[in-house]
DNA sequence: GTATAACAATGACATATATCATATTTTAAT
DNA sequence: ATTAAAATATGATATATGTCATTGTTATAC
């Protein structure tokens, strides 16, 4: 079992904050879990006992709507950590969190992470500090979502898309998504992901190679994002 | 000026968890202000140098979109906080504050507030409980944004804005929010708005007296709101 | 390697929603 | 009280987006 003290991907979240005797206890009650693709790591309404940390893969997360269908709120991959908001808010979990690609996480139990809060205030600002900034993010997709055209909110998506994976030997936006995927994260019809991916190659600013996207003309995508 | 300790709307929010000494450090050093009508609490993109604190009236959170409409993201009255999560993430605000009627806000410098994490844990625990529900509640507002129609999303506001504000001696929602304003929160056209509010009046669930909106079929409203 | 299923692409068409125009009503200002 | 301005309401029309159907393509399983 892989000690906390000696893992690097810690230096990237709240967890960076803790002391040697905190990882120790970390160390000793974690579990590693891998998570395989399309496999669920949490699932919308259940409960929780513990924060994930993802060490490496990919992953996406969802919320089933009234009417069936997937909304995907958010993209995750390694450092980021996951459930904290459940144990902090004490709800159920709100979203189910779905590798994209096989992933490895740390389980660390809720008491640990409770305990750790009381005595550390650094972890407990930056915990804060993480969802505050992921709730401003929130506020700031509602409002696209309400306002913005199909079109504008694709380009925004693949502007993302490429910030937090970044860019394979390629160039090309380094995860790979079906056109469902990409649909259910702007809120839209598959056909018209579809129609408006073609749309933006005739534009010029991205190419489509299968299922992988280039994203050619980075200004441009943004003007288009932005509704010019 | 008033006193922290006495103070009753300190119940309703992570006040409630101060100790004495930490109130009167709260008393000595706050600020009490009215902000009329239209006025401005927050501006978005303004830097933040303490926490609000609302004793009473009615406001809106908005963002500005790039195409120059406003979008409301959240509804604000008596008891609720402001500015806690910018000054967690360090990050500029992210929402404008916009009074619907005139309020009576208290504000605590900053520095109060930091000490107060570091010192009270409860305090800590409280503040990130409450960015941690609105999280959750922002990402469900994601979802329907994105997947509900229209006619659903303001059935769904409308049964909001009733648990928030409560109805009048005549059992109208308690608050005056004009069509463009409704049509703001749901993230459509006010003409679109005031087609489907007469819609849902024909459909014999809600009643409509002037701006004032009285719901006369709250299971019909849910029905409408989860799209059956 | 072939069969099978999943996915992608595209056209035709239906529908929801936005926009523009105009009339009416309500609210605010003098 | 009168006038002007803002807000509401509604029709006509345009546009964006969803839905259904069909074909081609790519992955997956045997």
């Amino acid at each position: 079992m892989s000690n906390c003290r000696q893992c690097i991907i810690k230096r990237f979240n709240a967890l960076k904050t803790l002391t040697n005797e905190e990882l120790e206890k970390f160390t000793d009650h974690k579990t590693s879990i891998i998570i395989r693709k399309g496999e669920n790591l949490m699932t919308e309404g259940s409960a929780i006992n513990g924060l994930y940390c993802i060490k490496d893969g990919k992953g996406k997360l969802t919320k089933l709507n009234t009417n069936g269908k997937e909304q995907i709120i958010k993209f995750i991959k390694g450092g980021d950590i996951l459930g904290h908001r459940s144990i902090l808010s004490e709800e159920l979990v709100g979203l189910n969190a779905i590798a994209l690609e096989d992933m490895h996480v740390c389980f660390i139990p809720k008491g640990d992470i409770l305990d750790t809060i009381k005595e550390n205030t650094q972890f407990s600002l930056n915990l804060m500090k993480n969802i505050s900034h992921q709730l401003n993010e929130a506020n700031t997709s509602i409002s696209q979502m309400a306002q913005k055209p199909v079109k504008d909110r694709l380009a925004e998506t693949l502007l993302y898309l490429e910030e937090i994976f970044g860019i394979d030997n390629e160039n090309c936006i380094d995860v790979v998504l079906t056109r469902e995927e990409i649909a259910n994260t702007i809120g839209t019809a598959t056909e018209s992901a579809i129609r408006l991916l073609s749309n933006l190659k005739k534009d010029g600013v991205i190419d489509l190679m299968g299922k992988r996207i280039k994203i050619i003309n980075k200004a441009g995508l943004k003007n288009i994002s932005d509704g010019y």
